[in-house]
DNA sequence: CTGAAAGCGCTTACAG
DNA sequence: CTGAAAGCGCTTACAG
């Protein structure tokens, strides 16, 4: 069978080419009845026009990149959920680009551009270096971060509050009595992680608890650093009654560590995480967490993008959105981890 | 900026179109000489060709597209993971089409479809309607499924080998002098929880235990019921002292269970899982469950259905793969949920 | 409101 | 081994 093109459709519902071209363009100026007669002949014949030929005449492709971490990452999937929903509302579909351990992240920045394919690109921020994508973005494609965890890049981006998020953490842990809390940082090279710090900090100032520095204990992302550090900071005498921990993969690491110290989760120990992964509600005892909107998130960012391309549809005259950095709201998740402060 | 198309290359290198699109293809019947003088001149000038023009020309697309669940699916990263690390060795790139629930999936078939942009379609099994796939397939677009669910389709697919794996489990627990092993099923009408029951099955009536009819307990994968079933199992007076669940989440809502009832594991009741999503290794006790290898299906699958588009490299002969069912093996991965048998 | 024509950037027989 | 020409299926001024 034959691909049907807009030569057939023509053909058969006796008008040129020009005329299909703009029924299925939805431009204005065709009759109403030549209109419907069209679409009457495409639906018949179940016409669909080609994206290659269009993509081709028109100058621009209808593909939005999306750029994601490998493997690891528990929040893309709902970020990749939320994107789809408003994506599948336009002509536009979402390329992948994965980008694996083994080849380097800017070799996927590079087959990107050399597709040429997107029109816009997302991406989902991992520990990766800006600077590919602030040449993209110089060259006049609209590209939006989504979990920036850079510290300050001049490029559209959407996140949690991390701020606010600490701060009703910390608030949470106040309201239990707690008054010895502690922070398991993340790297504090991320301007997530620093958000989080100075919301703790604020938190306990504002309830006139000074902050024992030993409690802020320096430490990153990786479980077995987060473990070990942990340890630590129970074998103090004055450990704390509680811990905030600057994500949740940390706080598992600091089951393990009251485990390994025997320290019982809630009763000896109150712990709070952040990002509400979704393991964080079958751990035991689950999670007390803050919640990032992850779905939400990716909604967000991917009408920020779609309203950055320029698009036929927009007046020539709009200005595409300023670089701005979006904190959404986080919500913060009580589960069983934490407690009363002991004593 | 103008583009530099394929016109500029070859007045720069003194050539024709014609000569620069043949180097541009491999094609082996350009002099070495001019390939390289061309070659230069297009890396000189960055020069890379359009996607859209020659997909239009050739009348195919570098498209795969992929079909993935939209949110829960805990194993979609790894397995995207190992189809993106082939297909970024080829020119192909991925079209995402996340199902969200919201739409319902055949639309996103058709989509797909519509655009015809997919030279071959790779979709990750949920418990989505066959039919469309089918048809798809019939009309010549080459389909493949990760981790099929349905009973038997005719198409080909690459999931790991569920008996096996169950009956490495089953033994494991035998081992561990368990005789009072309960399954804990999925959904039945998912072919790999026919097999993970089989495998339950063969491997006690190998080692010459009765099951006990009782201790079959249906279930599907939805952790509310099976806790209730749990429940229910565990108030037994002859309770088992081990489980196999037919997949992790239900495993937890297991360990839920036992909780309820004050059984501690593995102590009371030791618990194996099935899947190896990345929570099994934190949740606590840690699960010992049976993995599947996600990375390495999503790899297979990838290049299967690589092997079945009809590509120009390939001698016109050739037959396509027939549609077979791969099995790859598992592993089993021992935590901490299981231990010898009480008493 | 509609049609004829040129063009988008490649590829592919076909000559030579 | 290389080039001229036609064509892939659309879109877009330009006339009318």
């Amino acid at each position: 069978m034959e691909r049907i093109t807009i030569r057939d459709i023509a053909r058969i519902s006796g008008v040129s080419k020009s005329t299909v071209s703009l029924v299925i363009n939805n431009s204005p100026k065709v009759d109403p009845e030549t209109r419907r007669r069209v679409l009457r002949v495409i639906s018949k014949h179940n016409y669909v026009p080609s994206v290659a030929a269009s993509a081709l005449a028109k100058g621009k492709s209808p593909f939005i990149g999306m750029i994601v971490p490998g493997l690891t990452w528990r929040m893309v999937a709902p970020m990749n959920y939320g994107v789809a929903s408003v994506v599948e509302t336009t002509p536009y579909e979402i390329i992948l680009y994965t980008s694996t351990n083994d080849h380097d992240y800017a070799s996927v920045i590079d087959r990107m551009l050399t597709s040429g394919l997107s029109a816009g690109v997302l991406v989902i921020a991992q520990d990766q270096p800006m600077d590919p994508l602030l040449d993209l973005h110089a060259q006049g494609v609209p590209v939006v971060l989504i979990n920036t965890l850079g510290s300050s890049v001049d490029l559209p981006s959407v996140e949690a509050d991390s701020y606010e998020g600490a701060r009703t953490a910390i608030r949470h842990l106040l309201d239990l009595g707690h008054r010895r809390i502690a922070s398991l940082q993340g790297p504090m090279k991320y301007r997530c992680c620093q958000d989080r710090q100075r919301g703790y900090e604020d938190a306990l100032a504002e309830a006139g608890v000074t902050a024992d520095p030993a409690f802020t204990v320096p430490s990153d992302f990786d479980p077995v650093l987060a473990r070990e550090r942990t340890r630590e900071l129970l074998d103090r005498a004055d450990r704390p009654t509680a811990v905030f921990a600057h994500n949740d993969s940390t706080a598992y690491a600091v089951m393990e560590a009251a485990d390994d110290r025997g320290l019982r989760i809630p009763d000896d120990l109150s712990l709070v995480g952040f990002d509400d992964i979704p393991s964080s509600a079958h751990v035991r005892p689950a999670l007390t967490t803050v919640a990032q909107p992850f779905v939400e998130m990716g909604r967000h960012a991917a009408r920020m993008l779609l309203a950055a391309i320029p698009s036929t549809e927009r007046t020539a005259g709009e200005d595409p959105p300023a670089p701005i950095r979006i904190g959404l709201e986080t919500t913060l998740v009580v589960r069983a981890s934490t407690g009363p402060a002991p004593g």
